[in-house]
RNA sequence: GGGCGCGUAGCUCAGCGGUAGAGCACUGUCUUGACAUGGCAGGGGUCACAGGUUCAAUCCCUGUCGCGCCCA
């Protein structure tokens, strides 16, 4: 028996660890049963459960308890990645509170003296030990949402299978030619002391100012060039000054020199249509080494690229000596002031600018000149391109396909390479003449230097690691096995969804296709489903900044995770934002509350179901209904799941739970499971047990704790075993004779209840009903359901008339008049002013349906079904009309 | 500036050529033996605006306005 109350706290810490330690979630590789696999997108070690994982993993999750159902073998491969600026910034700040730092070159000088610094190994070392405490939060939050992880297979992208994997994958696209270094600028994030990639910047709005300045024209000494900069302390590197050709407040100074204050530079004047004469002065002065635009001017004028920033963003000694050692920001206002000083400064105006910022850092990042390994997206990415083109990969929605395209075929060359100490070491070892050998190992590097230098030669390693999302690129098939040629790999891959949310198309999908197809020669997924972003109520982005983050552990604690899991599936529309009500939350934490009161109604009622219990030989025309909306629930659920519309597999679930099962059939059996004993109450028993059973099913993949009770609690799990375990029972037989006249019933409760509310009927009266000009069939229903009409319209005794007595509400339905005598206490005006209100909505309906008709082109063009449906809906509100007129009348006689 | 998406009930959102829907909130009512985390009933919408296509437009097309995201 059920307790009283439903208690998803005590549930859920129960169910879970008898699950996983049971093997419920584990992947069977060795069975014949078909392959289907999702691969979880690899939380940050670092990280805790956010609403976006939340998400994530809860569609997942229904993804694959769905599929296990239908009895495939699933795995659902869960890890995490190593995450590396972020882990490394975690350590780092740790162990400053302890006062140890790292001994980075040159930033010993930055901090205070006589900090112990850690050397590499001694920082891994670290790092590992901060792994293995706090490492696993995410893991363990995931289980409290419920995902039903393979946890056996657990990886992480630094264990030695996934780092073994990543060196292959390096060595083999260097060998290739898809791996080179090159000199190039790249994001620097002067924080973190690491070049990020384009992805890892975010821009934010900054109000700064725009400042133009007059560059003095060599040759004429009171003439001048204005050009406008958001970034003063650039002007120091700046090698030309770029107008537009057709500009013609500038264009005659083409071809001249600017001399560049406070350096005394002789700069060039050239002609660039990158100069937008609209915006600021109209000429741009051109820093090619810290700009990524003034690169490709300063390229095509053959500018010289001159650095004056150190890694810390500091002033180099490429500039004059006093501006040395200063940091970016200082430097700003020390230019400015002696701008003005030697009236150089034409304006300052407010000027509201994206900054780019290191999403990590936090600090502006620096286009920086240095040399980094690439990786030749452009080449990687033809594959993917041609593979999402024809289909291979399919995107759910479909427009993610076209987002996916147009990152995909303008892709840049992508920065790999991170000056960190947290990840995977580039394989790559230099001989004295800096001489390139990359090899797996350094014996093998060695051997091959051996080889070249004709003797053994020391080598240096590189020092840099490689960007996280090189590893996490890997992460569907080095999580099966690869380079291994796994028994994992060849049923797992492809994997079947990868389900994500449209922020990490690029970063992570792209990449994920890019690698997947040049090592595995196969897409790495088949379908890509992408859902969107969930934000606060007011569809701001959560952020601890903002202080509108929505905790979904709370939630969790408040409302039970089954509830939070049906929230968010049911908000999983192909939307871009989704906005979080915690009132949504509750809502779905009382609907889980009503299926547990519906299945202990039921046990009080002595449902139970037979041995052999068979749907198809029910008799009851309430029964039959009932097995048909539950046939009509399971397509429609699992259709939905099948097109990733989980969010109408939730709404259809709870309409047929709460709208159907509950509203209707308990209330409808009521009489039956109340009344005396015989076959009638032994078939519904059994129905309602039947029904409420499959129901369980239907609901696990998205509740999957409550369901799970709720099948232990009323037996099943000791015949059949686990919830989790079932098979997705086939849908069974609709009846359409029984659907007809369910529907008229539940008709003509609502329209009794919906009278005797406008008019004011206490509730607990008790009315006789009348029936007027009821045919065979309708008297035969009558027959068959009068227990339950008297009860749920609270009607006492029901019996046929020649015509409606006076002083009684009316009701139309059908071909017949249901009058309820209510003696002096009816509001004769009220009720005349109800049945005119209906009359005149009928009326007005057939109006506009006679024009529709009356309109020859609409009778000649419209598909003749709409036409057919057009008159015979006519008809109805017309013979309804005219009956209601006649209960008006015989109300006024 | 370019691209994409979104403007439907007070709020959060479904729907997407032919009867405008849900949840929450609101109003009235009911402590009836599953459930007050509830039952029953109800109010509330020129489906942003303006054109166009169509027999028919909330739905398709174009433009305008407003909002959001991504890229410059």
């Amino acid at each position: 028996m059920l307790d009283k109350t439903y208690d998803p706290k005590e549930i859920e810490a129960r169910r879970y660890p008898e699950w996983e330690n049971s093997g419920a979630f584990k992947a069977h590789p060795e069975s014949k049963k078909p392959a289907y696999c999702i691969v979880i997108p690899p939380p940050n070690v670092t990280g805790s459960l956010h609403m976006g994982h939340a998400l994530d993993n809860t569609l997942q999750d229904v993804l694959v308890r769905w599929r296990r159902m239908k009895g495939d073998d699933v795995l659902w491969q869960p890890g995490t990645d190593h995450a590396g600026i972020a882990t490394q910034m975690v350590v780092v700040r740790n162990l400053e509170q302890e006062g140890i730092g790292l001994a980075i070159e040159g930033a010993a000088e930055t901090n205070s003296q006589n900090r112990k610094l850690l050397n590499r190994e001694e920082f891994l070392a670290k790092v590992w030990e901060w792994k293995e405490f706090s490492g696993g939060t995410i893991t363990q939050q995931l289980r409290r949402l419920g995902a039903s992880c393979d946890w056996s297979r657990e990886r992480f992208t630094m264990d030695d299978g996934l780092s073994r994997a990543v060196l292959k994958v390096f060595v083999d696209l260097y060998k290739a030619g898809l791996i080179y270094k090159d000199l190039r600028l790249v994001n620097w994030d002067p924080k973190m002391l690491t070049a990020i990639s384009d992805l890892e910047v975010e821009s934010r709005e900054v109000r700064g100012s725009l400042w133009y300045f007059k560059y003095p024209i060599e040759g004429s000494p009171d003439e001048y060039i204005v050009v406008a900069t958001t970034r003063p302390e650039t002007m120091l590197g700046d090698t030309g000054v770029a107008v537009h050709p057709d500009d013609p407040k500038w264009k005659h100074l083409i071809g001249k020199h600017a001399i560049l204050p406070l350096v005394g530079r002789r700069i060039p004047i050239v002609a660039d249509e990158y100069s937008d004469p609209e915006k600021g002065s109209g000429a741009v002065k051109i820093t090619p080494a810290h700009d990524f635009n003034d690169f490709e001017v300063g390229k095509r004028h053959n500018l010289e690229a001159i650095a004056i920033f150190d890694k810390f963003a500091a002033l180099n000694d490429k500039v004059p000596q006093k501006y040395r050692g200063l940091d970016r920001f200082v430097a700003r206002k020390k230019i400015v002031a002696e701008m003005e000083k030697a009236g150089l400064v034409d304006k300052i105006e407010p000027h509201t600018h994206a900054v780019p910022y290191g999403d990590r850092g936090g600090v502006p990042v620096e286009p920086y000149l240095t040399e980094q390994w690439y990786a030749d997206a452009k080449t990687l990415a033809r594959e993917p391109i041609a593979a999402a083109r024809d289909g291979r990969v399919k995107f759910v929605p479909e427009r993610g396909r076209e987002d996916f395209f147009r990152w995909m075929e303008n892709i840049e060359p992508w920065c790999i390479s991170r000056q960190l100490w947290w990840g995977h070491q580039i394989p790559v070892w230099y001989g004295p003449d800096k001489k390139v050998f990359v090899a797996l190992t350094e014996g093998e590097a060695k051997a091959e230097a051996a080889k070249h230098y004709g003797k053994d030669t020391a080598l240096v390693r590189d020092p840099d690691v490689l960007d996280t999302w090189f590893s996490s690129a890997l992460w569907p098939f080095s999580t099966l096995g690869w380079p291994d040629n796994t028994r994992e790999l060849s049923k797992y891959y492809p994997t079947s969804v990868l389900v994500t949310g449209t922020d990490i198309l690029f970063f992570w999908v792209a990449r994920m296709m890019m690698m997947g197809m040049h090592f595995m020669k196969a897409e790495p997924f088949r379908t890509v489903y992408l859902h969107g972003l969930i934000t606060d109520e007011k569809g701001q982005k959560m952020s601890k900044s903002k202080g509108n983050v929505i905790d979904p552990l709370e939630l969790i604690d408040k409302y039970g995770a089954d509830a939070l899991r049906f929230t968010v599936t049911a908000m999983a529309t192909q939307g871009g934002r989704m906005r979080l009500a915690p009132a949504r939350v509750e809502g779905s934490r009382n609907f889980a509350t009503k299926f547990w009161n519906a299945t202990r109604f039921a046990e009080m009622n002595g449902a139970a179901l037979p041995k052999g219990f068979n749907p198809a030989s029910v008799k009851l025309t309430v029964n039959k209904w009932m097995l048909g909306e539950l046939a009509r629930a399971n397509k429609a659920v699992d259709t939905a799941i099948a097109e990733f519309r989980l969010n109408d597999a939730a709404t259809a679930l709870y309409e047929f739970i709460w709208g159907i099962v509950c509203d209707w059939y308990v209330e409808l059996t009521k009489p039956i499971l109340q009344g005396g004993d015989g076959p009638e109450k032994d078939e519904t028993r059994a129905v309602t047990a039947f029904v409420l059973r499959e129901t369980a099913k239907l609901l696990h993949p998205v509740m999957p704790f409550i369901t799970e009770e709720i099948w232990d609690k009323t037996g099943h799990r000791a015949e059949h075993g686990p919830l989790i375990g079932q098979p997705w029972p086939a849908p069974t037989a609709t009846d359409a004779a029984a659907d007809a006249e369910m529907g008229w019933l539940v008709k003509l409760i609502s329209d009794i209840r919906s009278a005797r509310a406008e008019l004011n009927v206490p509730a607990g009266a008790k009315l006789r009903m009348l029936v007027v000009g009821a045919d065979a069939t309708t008297r035969g229903r009558l027959d068959t359901h009068r227990p339950a009409i008297e009860r749920l319209a609270r009607i006492e005794g029901v019996e046929a008339a020649a015509v409606a007595p006076k002083s009684a509400l009316q009701i139309v339905v059908g071909e017949a008049t249901y009058a309820l005598p209510v003696g002096e206490v009816i509001d004769l005006a009220a009720e005349s002013t109800r049945l005119q209100k209906e009359i005149k909505k009928l009326a007005d309906e057939v109006g506009k349906i006679d024009a529709k008709l009356g309109n020859a082109q609409f009778v000649a063009r419209a598909p003749e079904e709409v036409v057919e449906e057009q008159r015979e809906r006519r008809t109805q509100a017309e013979q309804t009309r005219a009956r209601l007129s006649t209960a008006l009348e015989r109300l006024g006689a």
